[in-house]
RNA sequence: UGGGCUAUCGCCAAGCGGUAAGGCACAGGACUUUGACUCCUGCAUUCGUUGGUUCAAAUCCAACUAGCCCAG
């Protein structure tokens, strides 16, 4: 009998791909758009490859037809809710920075789609994701890089359970881009030369600060002092949330040099703001720690860590401390480690495992 | 109201008679499909005010105004 997969089509190029190389390749295969924020007003805006409005679930619902397959709307947007933005607006209000991203992966993308549809008898979902699921001689799933890895899309996946992966195909994660435009091109797929998005932008305007208070309906953190470490008062602040670690613009401090965001204390709502070099640290703590290609961290081992989306990785020794927690000690400081990113282990091309960084130190 | 000093873009600051550097901040754009970072572009027809000298003044002179310092 035919396995049953649900693919997770955006409308774009890739997962449309997705879909029609799992046809191909015999799967009983169903199309389904996820709802998660559709929200109209701000999705009506209709930007390029912008957000997932009512044009995603349109081009999506005609690829299906043209492939052929069952296709549905499932309504997600009350886990995107509790998941995805009160976790962010939450850990925005502690003074830490979020990505969204992840979140939304771990908890609704996977979690809350492959429950549903498992529901309706599907062995697999899968997406159009540029990564490759492999299970390793040791028995367990990890994520590889794809043989493109222009845009590596593994350190968003960082925190997908050896369940999820088991149940999870990524069929475009054997092709380069241009491989897949060409495909979506001889099937005449419509999408072909439509930008890509996978991430869904919940903040159109990307105005952060503007979203958080609607949110908290302007129960926002209130103005404050930029300080220096030696406790030198430089001027005010508009309320943490509107500061990230590393962050130089916005501060509208004239010291006649640039200056950075060094820590951010909601305890005393200060904002501590120093020079460009003490914003590099060579070591942290992280904690929600989650592991895939090795199943823990028994002794330190020498790994590289991505401590954000566009990092080039920087190699470390990862050690365990407690139960919960892991401190990762680089080679070199580097620039901005800032709490509440994630922080990406990888063992070669392989994602070894990660976890949220929870502070920053130096030796 | 005795003496001295300083007044140039939001902040700092070049300029010293030849027709307004630069840094920071800020704005816009690029990049990045997490936040940041980075990069590019823009940003004083005008030099506290008013007169004067000169072919020509932010630059010299005078008065006024403001601030600072020292005396009182």
């Amino acid at each position: 009998m035919k396995k049953k997969v649900v693919v997770g089509m955006s409308g774009g190029v890739d997962s449309s791909v997705a879909a029609y190389l799992l046809k191909e390749q015999g799967y009983d295969v169903i199309g389904v758009t996820m709802q998660i924020w559709q929200d109209e007003e701000v999705c009506s805006v209709e930007k390029e490859g912008g957000c997932c409005g009512l044009s995603a679930v349109e081009d999506a619902r005609r690829v299906a037809a043209s492939l052929g397959i069952p296709y549905y709307v499932m309504n997600f947007k009350k886990e995107f809710q509790r998941d995805v933005i009160d976790y962010f607006v939450k850990e925005y209000l502690c003074g830490r920075t979020p990505n969204p991203c992840i979140a939304c992966n771990r908890y609704v993308k996977w979690e809350a789609l492959l429950n549903r549809s498992r529901m309706i008898g599907a062995d697999y979902i899968a997406t159009g994701h540029y990564a490759r699921i492999v299970k390793l001689d040791n028995g367990r799933y990890t994520i590889r890089k794809s043989v493109t890895d222009e845009k590596d899309q593994t350190y968003a996946l960082y925190n997908l359970t050896q369940e999820q992966l088991a149940h999870t195909l990524m069929p475009v994660g054997d092709y380069t881009k241009e491989q897949i435009r060409e495909i979506a091109g001889t099937i005449d797929l419509r999408v072909s030369k439509k930008r890509d998005s996978q991430e869904i932008c919940f903040i159109p305007d990307h105005d952060y600060a503007g979203f958080i208070e609607r949110e908290v309906k302007g129960e926002v953190p209130p103005e404050g002092n930029f300080v220096t470490t030696d406790g030198k008062i430089l001027g005010r602040h508009r309320g943490i949330t509107h500061y990230t670690i590393g962050q130089r613009k916005g501060l509208n401090l004239a010291m006649g040099h640039p200056v950075f965001v060094t820590e951010i204390r909601p305890d005393t709502n200060e904002v501590v703001i120093g020079e460009s070099q003490d914003v590099f640290s060579d070591r942290l703590i992280c904690d929600h720690l989650n592991f895939m290609a090795i199943p823990d961290i028994d002794s330190d081992i020498r790994l590289t860590a991505k401590i954000r989306y566009a990092h080039k990785g920087a190699s470390c020794i990862v050690r365990r401390i407690g139960e919960t927690e892991a401190e990762v000690i680089f080679d070199t400081p580097q620039r901005a480690v800032t709490p509440g990113q994630a922080v990406v282990f990888y063992l070669g091309d392989d994602v070894a495992g990660g976890g949220i960084i929870k502070s920053r130190k130096n030796s």
